[in-house]
DNA sequence: GGTCTTTTCTGACGCAGATCAATAATTATC
DNA sequence: GATAATTATTGATCTGCGTCAGAAAAGACC
């Protein structure tokens, strides 16, 4: 399947694709002109559904593509020395995975799929070089990479002083905050992450998230059914992971 | 001060400068031609030493640079809304500091020397116009912020999966390796942080660290004395850190 | 050199969260 | 839809590391 194929075949809906995935971040706040978006959506291949547990990349494979999650889950982590599954990163529609592998062109991480997950693949090469004729989508790439930097800060700060609570509080209000930015609702919500693997996250024993959550559910802080999640108390969420009054920044894990 | 004067006055050592210091990481794996050299010189500015406590930038000021340290430490760090202080990275001589604040044009962490630095200004627009011309300089630069997010990303699974001994031993490695990729001793070395710092660094509390020095002090895994460091026993070391075969991947912070 | 401040070290103690264990609820498989 | 496998919950116990406290050492400052 030519790459061309594949464009001409999605051709019809991907201005309105790009609204809300992928390209959003890297490309709509810079308004691209409509020539540029179309040079854009060129070099963008659409992938066929992965289905939960799959791979979208492993650890140590050959880096060449970054991929923006179109829609449903993904997971990265890498296994440490001693066998263990470490999680990075989850990753939600409109989201981009892969950035880490330009460096070493090895990604160095593995990705799955926490559920049926569709994907845009976008050969790095192909970014880079239209990057150099679209300044203005460089700069977006830079600004992704940048934004990506200072959130995994604020997740090394959340893993290297909050406790439990907290822990599982900014999870949870981050998951929000992400599904509200693409019109989703910032209150309900379902997991797509089971509790251990919120745990390996977080740094803490699946025993303990599932203790936590309920204990906000007996609060009134959250109501959880399962996987379903919705947030019922956000002042007293925040309160608990330290938001001042400027709610925007703090709570980015 | 204009940015040419203070070019011609460091003009003579630039070449050898930009060999072993922050353009070592930006320009010299790519070998830039000469001509190239010369005008990624042209826009960096060699600042006067900062002096120990003194800040390069703080939390919330308007992004315009980035900067690359030539001598001395700095630190980083945000203030958390309950007014500790985070410490989320250590930068060494060769490396890049304020890559986060592109995307809110904004500086998220404060910058500050833990002893006397001096430091390379490269002001972002230029950084960036520049990039556009030489495309091997624009992929250095998507290196060097990949490379960050995935030593970020190492750091995450130190902090969320590792004890008070493998942290420590962890940020000994990598203290020692980056020290030993430019040139100096990997087994003896001075830190120029605290014990304070380095706890806050790792999630520990300073007399955590301070008794985990003072334990591989006791079983020969190093010598210390203050602030000096020798690292007696590497195979220790790195099993502790849980370092496979391949040492060069895992232990980087 | 002497005083003051900060940093480092060491011990005693307590607690948050890990681990172990067993049951209940979901989800996957045929 | 029955059975197996995985995931979630809950309780009991244990422990690594934080906290508190005090002394020693190292720097800073006049």
């Amino acid at each position: 399947m030519s790459m061309t194929h594949t464009h001409s075949r999605f051709n019809s809906t991907l201005t309105s694709q790009c609204q809300n995935c992928s390209l959003s971040a890297l490309c709509l706040p810079i308004a691209l002109a409509d020539e540029d978006i179309n040079r854009l959506d060129q070099i963008i291949e659409r992938k066929k559904p992965l289905k939960k547990g799959e791979f979208l990349f492993r650890q140590g494979e050959a880096f060449d593509s970054v991929y923006a999650v179109r829609s449903g889950t993904l997971k990265t982590f890498n296994i440490t020395s001693f066998g263990e599954e470490q999680i990075t990163g989850f990753y939600c529609p409109s989201e981009l995975v892969g950035l880490s592998g330009i460096d070493s062109n090895t990604y160095p991480v593995s990705a799955k799929a926490l559920e049926t997950t569709t994907v845009c693949e976008i050969p790095f090469s192909h970014l880079e070089e239209l990057s150099s004729q679209i300044p203005s989508l460089k700069h977006q790439l830079f600004k992704v990479m940048s934004r990506k930097i200072s959130d995994d800060q604020q997740m090394m700060v959340l893993l290297g002083k909050k406790n439990a609570d907290e822990k599982v509080a900014s999870f949870l209000l981050n998951l929000s905050n992400r599904f509200k930015k693409r019109g989703y609702s910032a209150s309900s919500f379902r997991l797509s992450m089971s509790r251990g693997e919120i745990g390996n996250y977080l740094g803490l024993a699946v025993e303990t998230v599932s203790r936590v959550i309920t204990r906000f559910q007996k609060s009134e802080l959250i109501h959880v059914d399962g996987k379903e999640i919705e947030i019922v108390d956000f002042p007293e969420m925040q309160k608990l992971v330290g938001v001042a009054s400027d709610c925007g920044k703090i709570s980015h894990i």
